[in-house]
DNA sequence: GATGAATGAGGATTCATTCAT
DNA sequence: TATGAATGAATCCTCATTCAT
């Protein structure tokens, strides 16, 4: 009985804590999305979660580890939602299919969690990206090579980063667009965002399935 | 000796707020590059400039309106080095031509003018654009949809925005890339966004000259 | 049962008490000596002890009486070390002889208890002798002063509370710059200090073996 | 006319920012005073002086510059006060009177300057010099050394520093003492200082005048 | 006893902006 | 115009201490 107890009651602490780290992260998701990033202040996030200053500081040495800590739980989330590879990709599938899947996902995890998109969102400074938005960053360029590598087999590494960074690039633009819009015209971006993807890989996916390819089909476009 | 001074002292104070203005722009357009918009200080610009906070305010009622008027002097100067349509496009330019020399403009004009792209970057809070960014934005998007409407002449108007829309934000993706990068890369991503841009237009081009488009040769793509 | 309940587990909880006091005293010595009373904190003491801030104040109301606590300890040591007079003074050691023994044995306490210097040193308000330092500081003074009652046997008693005085403060401010060196160096300023002792004392021993003391000039002294 | 105002217009502000600076080391003497150096928050001095935070950062960086400042200006007003060796020494005065001059002058300049006694008044951590006290420190020693080179002409000059080292401690010490202390009390602290300091020095001064220095007696010394 | 979460006032410092000169 | 001093709220972060478990 008394080890049972011995064993609980740090848990039920640990519980707590748990569930403090839990709100100071939705708070801070919810502060970064509303202020963005740069502007966010510790204050701000603690008030928001209801809690005082010190509190924050005691789970986090400082607002970048917040940051941080909100984007590896994003990344494992995704990995939970999409598994390892982004998409398991059957090379069978046509390239406008699996890319289309491929930005149907990002953009619904999106929306379930709009602090990606905050924290996605580039360095103040261009060119100098701060450690947190490095790691979200590394992480999701490594999944984009990953899909990238079984979309287009034939490319060479150095091609492949390249075309990843331009990928993630055009992604985060498009997506920026995207949820500045609603409903129908929202929808008009999300084809216009996979149209751009796809015709740019296209012609790097030689040897893949395209849509009906075997005629000067593309005239009629994506669309 | 009053009358005189009524009338030539105005002129040369005219001239002389006319440089601070340019001076203070200077310093803001550095300043601005060196830490970004927001982490930008009135307090830095005023000392890059040479001058104190007082001066300062003494032109721009605030820091938004510096950045407002630093827009505005790109837009104009843009203006000025590209003329009214951003490129004189030739119906009978192919698209590829015409897309390349539109971006090979565009980037130059971003290394002359390094504050462009300071400036271009985004809202700190996705969707919230601010006025200062919101103007030149604005601008560039109608430069872009009238570059657009001599591109894709049967598009529909509401087409063409969105399209403008795209580009701008496909632009931005990949100049952010090509500034972040040197040498070869540098120009591997120029390339890379060219394609972006050329092969996303393309079929919104019905009517133009493309690139040997009576057979399959989009299987080489536009490299 | 609950009989030898009451009767074990108060000693064991008592022997678990003087542990953890044991083991928070030599933490928050630790942390006195790397970063000084006044900039140590309750949780990185308790940090050092391994234990939880709670824990800490379970044993202590404050910081405060952390450090009195300290130095009592400290005191009780230095009387299991040194006897109640600091040093058994037998009337015909020589003056330099007493004074040379008494230096080598508090520094060679000082280098066993490095704290004890971190707490004798001073109060930050000069003039303001914190309570804390206070307790320590009195019990030093009243053993230096019986060490100088069979020193200077024939002294007033105010004359030998200010001597007390003075020879404690001027074997802070010699240890002081004992510590601060080392090796060859360290053992000149230990003669120094030995010296400044010797000679402070050495006119006010009257009837004293001094050291080859062939004539009574210093008798007179420089008063 | 125009003229005169240009020139003045700025003295009259330059006169004003002296002034704030002034009344600023002020607060910060009194405040380091009452609460010492480390204690001392900058919000406090900026209170004493009645001005905001903000005022106080106009004219020093931070808490260390204002220490530092503080201790330049009193090095400065020594020198005017003392002249440039801390006291003219003419070999053909005796070492009583030579120290006794110097202790008394040194306690005067700090009756006068409170202050003084409060940087000096070492660092935290024992063997840790910050550098505010650094300069302080390093300037006493200076003039210290300076004085006893003419005082023992005979010394090697690792023996001056170290008996400078010794003698600055000593001062220290005794004159917290001193400072302790009011009235009749005082001067005999005062009395004892001088005498703990001229008999430290006395065997070092061999060819020197001494007080009724009959016999060479002294000249073995305790060494 | 022990834990560690919680507090909240206070620390240094910054910054957009105003104002007297 | 130009200056630079002045503001004061807001920033991030710390710390002695308390409290529920």
């Amino acid at each position: 009985m008394a080890e049972s107890q011995e064993k609980e009651q740090p848990r039920r602490r640990q519980a707590r804590g748990e569930r403090r780290i839990a709100q100071l992260l939705e708070a801070a998701a919810s502060v970064f999305c509303t202020t963005g990033y740069t502007a966010a202040s510790t204050n701000a996030i603690a008030r928001e979660a209801g809690v005082s200053p010190g509190t924050l500081y005691q789970f986090f040495p400082n607002k970048e580890a917040i940051a941080i800590e909100l984007g590896d739980r994003l990344m494992h989330e995704m990995r939970d939602t999409f598994g390892e590879a982004l998409a398991p990709v059957d090379p069978a599938t046509p390239l406008e299919e699996a890319v289309g899947a491929a930005v149907d996902r990002f953009i619904a995890f999106n929306c379930d969690h709009p602090v990606f998109f905050a924290l996605m969102h580039g360095p103040d400074i261009p060119g100098h990206m701060a450690e947190e938005h490095d790691a979200l960053h590394a992480t999701l360029l490594a999944r984009i090579e990953g899909l990238l590598s079984s979309l287009l087999p034939d490319a060479r590494p150095v091609d492949l980063g390249r075309t990843a960074h331009m990928c993630l690039g055009l992604y985060k633009a498009g997506l920026e667009l995207v949820l500045a819009h609603e409903g129908a015209e929202r929808d008009a971006y999300v084809r216009e965002l996979k149209n751009v993807l796809i015709r740019y890989l296209e012609p790097l996916a030689a040897g893949r399935p395209g849509p009906a390819r075997d005629s000067g089909a593309e005239a009629t476009g994506v669309r």
